[in-house]
DNA sequence: GTCTATAATTGGATAGAC
DNA sequence: GTCTATCCAATTATAGAC
């Protein structure tokens, strides 16, 4: 791996786990193994790291949109099943940006937008009813704020329910939207 | 207001808007209209501010608890229909201390935590199935991921549903829940 | 109870050596 | 392409006057 990529995880793992202001320039580089000065090679500023990462987010989601939308059980399903945390390098990049966002970055909050967006234009397509779809949405939305409140660690708590449990509600909300 | 409830609230506004780290003791001073001084006498750290809002959490989920627990609609209604961005205390204080536990803070961890299994063992109870349940916080917890996102700005795009769209929704996963 | 002054530290960014 | 040294601004917290 370069080490520019290198040190956009590293600063992709710190802004998961602690947030943009606290992700400060000496941990990415210490994160990825080089100083300060070898980091501000690659990116001039602490500004070009998220430009960066939000770059990386609209590519991951471009690529998540193909496989949506030739998911064998549907978008819906497909989304909700993807969201929940599986460290995968979308939901961690997703949880990320996120984090910027909150931080009001509008880069980042514009990504999120556009995420969503094409997210839901999918489900819609499928569902054909804009407040199911909405729920849908919605459903996943609170999977990944789930593990936004926890960086992304594992949350095996007693409230936690898995995929598995959770389709046949999705199934149910399919086949009962109005038409 | 008393001086310190200032300060909490010009507090909670800056963490709801600009997250923990961002948040300035100075910024919060001038918000409450009183100097650093003033400010370190009432809350000795930025730590102290951060205990005393999530206390101030607890109180107010609490309040929220009985509400839901009395709801004429039931505590699943209520539950939803409350969890849209209204600006309530619930809303913002639920917000700034989901910034805290993003940026790792325990204690705002833990109180999220309870915040949540406490919502859920009313739903579990009004729904008796815990898959729909957890379904139905899902969908509560993803509108406060769209409210932390834009720091509880409003947020009125193209993908927005309100309340009155989404509670047939809810409705409908109530009656078709298996018992 | 609130203020000013200031200490101690940290963080982002630049300059220039290698 | 990476490092060290350094500057400047910002931030938390203390001390003590009023």
């Amino acid at each position: 791996m370069s080490a520019r990529d290198s040190l956009l995880s590293a600063y992709q793992a710190l802004l998961l786990a602690e947030g943009h202001r606290a992700t400060t320039l000496e941990a990415v580089a210490a994160g990825a193994g080089v100083s300060k000065g070898g980091l501000l090679y690659h990116f001039r500023s602490k500004e070009a790291l998220a430009e960066a990462l939000v770059e990386r987010l609209d590519e991951l989601v471009g690529e998540d949109r193909e496989a949506m939308r030739s998911a064998e059980d549907g978008p819906s399903r497909y989304y909700v099943r993807t969201s929940v945390w599986t460290d995968s390098p979308l939901d961690r990049t997703l949880v990320a940006v996120a984090q910027l966002a909150q931080e009001s970055h509008d880069g980042a909050r514009a990504a999120m937008a556009r995420a969503r967006d094409g997210w839901l234009e999918l489900i819609v397509e499928e569902v054909g009813h804009l407040p199911t779809a909405r729920a849908i949405l919605l459903i996943g939305d609170g999977l990944y704020f789930d593990a936004a409140l926890t960086g992304g660690a594992d949350h095996v708590g007693a409230a936690h329910v898995g995929p598995d449990e959770l389709m046949p509600v999705i199934g149910h909300l399919l086949d009962s939207a109005p038409r």
